[in-house]
Formats: structure tokens, sequence, C-alpha cells
RNA sequence: GGCCCGUUCGUCUAAGGGUUAGGACACCACCCUUUCACGGUGGGGAUACGAGUUCGAAUCUCGUACGGGCUACCA
């Protein structure tokens, strides 16, 4: 029997989306389009005391920037839904009290006090956190040490309890991950894992299995973290829905910053976005740029995404999504975490913003010169310039430095790199060029460049010598595209305008 | 501490028993360009260590070391 192939997404709406985040809803994305799937998102909200107003919708802003929406979520629809796991409470208790009766579970009526007591009692240097296990749980408070008539007693009384997954012992549980072959864990070494929390509400561990039974998923991915965890679904699983039923898995490696795991804080500590959009930390309303802010294009980042832990087995780096989908395999993906760079992240940036059209450049570098106080009126003339200068635009705000000048006469120059050797003659030569500028018909490149050299000869100055002194009298600094291709964008006028007003600034 | 995963240039990676171990980012040099880039050419730079299997190991096996993850009524 063939499933369909579905695959989900579940961020939990408790920050922004980092790189790791991303990457894993990527993949998902991939695998799911290639395979003609659907993609789908489930939100896990079921930790009220972790729940940040707005995340939720930021992860979908984030979603929709990179160009990875799902078929089915809680915005987009489907047939599974509800897709927000707070709005599925009724089953998971349901599915939790099925375990109970089948003895697969019990109820624990440890309060934190008692709990953190354990961990402090058992603790040796053998054991330096211990766990709720098969050796400990016949000492505590639970319906496994407690008569029957205790347990209903409590139960009855409304005292607050949790259910807890009961362990096999000396059992392994294996199973095969899609990247890392077969991975197996001995039971007896797995702690009791909560799976329904006092408040009735399930922890990931019974929801991903009871949701992704409910939501038909045929593939499960998730980050690496998630595999010491694995043998508790899988028991699930099979207790509950069936071995046969259970997804396939895989276990994305982690992307790691300069130490470990990639935090958020990591960003501000070594200078680069970690999150896909500006987030703002509710709790010490602190800003964190992100990459879509900090300028790249959300094609660069999905591609140097995919990149990190994945490559198709060629020497190609630049994918588009449509590429990415057609190329993208499973098998070829990491086993190894991959830690970030930065560097090669802006060089991805580059590469597509010089492989982009003009016109997918243009509402962007438009709207980052208006937030300059720079509004372009003359949208013929913003291509020209955005062709000229996007080989040397890295992020998308270095647009801003290499070609505001097209549009607004600069405010101060150079000075200091041209009055070393500014002398009486080169001011003559100027003020020559002037007049012969004024008297070009044909106004390009080519024809104001043999103008400029012819004058230069004349004069017998270098003509090398006086175009650093042009540049600064048209641009302001030492930078931009190439002086004839500036000054033919410029027009006649505002050439000439531009070293009239220079030429005695030496 | 226990469990799990991992280990090829500084970084991302290719090479699924036989290659001078390849590419990209970064770095350096030269060329192009009298701005800054782009581009071009070249350079330095890696199979963690030790055993085993094999005619032959980066590749398979085991051990060691190192790194990472997990060890919550968080996901």
């Amino acid at each position: 029997m063939n499933k369909k192939v579905r695959v989900r997404f579940a961020p939990s709406p408790t920050g922004g989306l980092h790189l790791g985040g991303v990457r894993t809803v990527l993949y998902n994305y991939l695998f799911a389009k290639k395979h003609g799937g659907d993609f789908l998102v489930r939100i896990e909200d079921t930790d009220q005391s972790r729940y940040v107003a707005g995340a939720e919708e930021y992860i979908f802003d984030t979603l929709k920037w990179c160009g990875l929406e799902p078929d089915e979520s809680v915005q987009h629809g489907g047939d599974y839904g509800p897709y927000r796991q707070s709005e599925r409470k009724a089953s998971y208790r349901q599915y939790a009290e099925q375990l109970v009766n089948d003895g697969h579970a019990y109820y624990a009526f440890d309060t934190p006090d008692e709990l953190e007591k354990m961990r402090h009692n058992f603790k040796t240097d053998q054991n330096t956190s211990p766990q709720y296990d098969h050796t400990i749980r016949i000492k505590m408070k639970n319906s496994l040490t407690l008569t029957d008539e205790e347990t209903k007693k409590l139960l009855a009384d409304g005292t607050r309890h949790v259910i807890r997954i009961k362990m096999p012992e000396n059992e392994t549980v294996s199973f095969i991950d899609m990247i890392r072959g077969e991975v197996s864990f001995d039971t007896s070494l797995v702690d009791d894992k909560v799976l329904l929390k006092a408040d009735g509400m399930p922890t990931y561990h019974l929801a991903v299995v009871v949701d992704d039974y409910g939501m038909k998923i045929s593939h499960a991915f998730r980050g690496e973290e998630w595999l010491p965890s694995a043998p508790v679904h899988i028991l699930l699983w099979k207790y509950l829905f069936g071995l046969e039923n259970m997804p396939q898995w895989a276990h994305f490696p982690l992307i790691l910053g300069p130490n470990g795991k990639l935090s958020k804080r990591d960003g501000a500590k070594y200078g680069f976005p970690v999150f896909a959009m500006n987030w703002t930390d509710p709790k010490t309303n602190e800003l964190v740029e992100g990459f879509k802010e900090k300028g790249f294009l959300p094609e660069a980042f999905i591609n140097l995404l995919a990149l990190l832990g994945w490559n198709d087995g060629s020497e190609q780096e630049i994918f588009t999504k449509e590429e990415l989908i057609e190329k993208f395999s499973m098998e070829r993906v990491h086993s190894a975490g991959a830690k970030f760079d930065y560097d090669k992240a802006k060089w991805f940036n580059h590469e597509w913003i010089k492989k982009s059209g003009v016109g997918s450049l243009e509402s962007g570098v438009k709207n980052l010169l208006s937030k300059e106080g720079i509004n372009v009126t003359d949208d013929v003339l913003l291509k020209k310039v955005i062709e000229l200068v996007k080989d040397r635009c890295t992020l998308l705000p270095d647009f801003v430095q290499q070609s505001s000048f097209f549009f607004k006469t600069p405010e101060s120059w150079d000075v200091d790199a041209v009055k070393p050797k500014w002398n009486e003659q080169k001011k003559q030569f100027f003020t020559e060029l002037i007049s012969n500028f004024e008297n070009t018909d044909k106004w390009d490149a080519t024809v104001l460049e043999n103008n400029f050299q012819t004058t230069a000869v004349a004069n017998h100055i270098k003509p090398g010598e006086l175009q650093l002194p042009l540049r600064i009298m048209l641009v302001g600094g030492k930078f931009g595209p190439p002086v004839f291709q500036i000054a033919a964008l410029l027009g006649k006028e505002e050439t000439i305008k531009r070293i009239r007003t220079a030429i005695n600034m030496f």
C-alpha cells in the first residue's frame, strides 16, 4: 500500500524562527513537493507558560517570505484540522487513558517538590541526574505503587496528577532513520516520560504521535535533538496505532554556531543574524535583526540553508527552489552537524543578486532608497542603475551606497583623496572639459571617455590621474561603477553641474 | 555520570575499496581595473588516532580520543 506523502512542520510559538527551524521546514517542504505530497504545519502550543503572543503570526510570515507556505495549517485550512494542539486537547486524554488501561502507562501523583527531592536523593557520582525510570518509579507515588482503591480515591478527589509511559525493561527498540540507518535503544535506560500533564495538556511526546496519526503523516522529519526521545514515540506508535502505520523518520543534523548548537543569542554575540526575520524578544524587548532585514533575498536564504547539510553530489551550489525540489533527496542529507558560516551565506546572497533580474530587485531597492530620503521618480533610470551596480552589491542595503548619488547630488566630497595631487593645471583641464562636454551631442560613456582622454592629452596630463577627481566630483567618494558610465546615466546637465560645483573645492 | 549521534582543508562539502583526495567560501599572489567590486589565473591548506579485514582503506569492522545532542509536568 502506497501512502500519499504527507509531511509536517511543528513549530512551537515560543520565539522567532531561526536557521535550524527554517531548514527543517525547507527539507520537509522539499521532500513533500518532490514526491507530489502535502506539506502541513501544526502548531505546538500546549505549553501555556511559554506561549508568546504574535509568535504564531511571525512563523507564518516567515514561511511566506521564504516561499514555503503550507498546503494545510491553521491559516490555510485542510481536512485534518484543527492544526493547533491546544484545540485537540480532548483526544489526547482519551489516548493517554487507553494506554493506562492497557498497562502501558500509569497515573503519577508526585508533586514537583517530591520530584525535586527524588532527583536530589538519588543523585550519585555515577548518576548525576536520576530519571523517573523503572528503578525509581517503584519508590514514587503512582498507580503502580498505590492500591487500586487509593488510586481511585486520589483520582476521584481531583488530585493533580500526570500520566507517564511505563517503559518496558530490557527491550531493544530500534527503527530505521532515513539519514542514519538503524538506530537502537535499550528501553531500560529510557525514563518514564510524562505523556499528559497535570493541566490536561499533552506533552510533545503524546501529541506528536496522536497528531501524526490523525493527520495521516507519512514521513516525520525533525532535528537531531529529538533522537533520544524516539524510543518513546516508537513505543507509543506500537501501543496506540501499530508500527505498520508509523511514519518514516529522519533526524536532521544540527546547525552549529561557533560554540555548539546554534543558539538565539549567538547572533548578537558573533554579529550575524540567526532569525529569518526581525524578532523582538518579548522578555527583554530586544530586537534581533533577521536575514530579511539584513538584506538577504529569500531565494538566497533557502539556497544557503538547503546546502547546509545537503548537496546533490555535483559541484552546483546555486539552486532555485524548483531545482531544489527536483534534486532533493533525504539520502543525501548529512548525518554530521554543520557549522554556520556567515561569509559563505553572504556569498550566496551576492550570487543571487547578480543572478536576479532588475525587475525583481527594483521595488526592494526603491524602498531602501526611500528610507534614506531618496524618492525615485524616474523608474527607467532606476532600472539602468540597478543593472549597472548589482554586481557589486552583496547585501541589499549595499545598493544605497552604490546608487544614491544617481538620484541625489553629493552633499560631501572626499576632498582628501584629491587635494594632495591637485593643481592649477588640473583645474584648467576640468574647466576645459566642461566646455567640451557642453558641446557634446552624443552623450554616452564611450564618447565621454574619448572626449576626456583627448582633452587630457591636449593638456599634457595622464588621463588616469584625472579619473579619480572626476569620480569624486560626480559621486562624492571612491566608490561606484565606472565613472564614464555614471556620467552617461547622470546626463549632460547634471554631470556638468556637478563638475562646476566641485571644481573649486580642492 | 548515563544514553544517543557524529568526526575529510579554518568553514561547507565531493570521492559509496584502486583519484596527484575534487569543488566552494575565507585567505594570499598575480592579471584586469588608476574608485570599489565583478571576472580571470595561480598558491598554501584535510581524511582525529590505533588496530584489524583486504593485493589495495578516507571508504568496511573494532577500540580510543575528541565534538555535539538528550537526560523537565519545554518543545
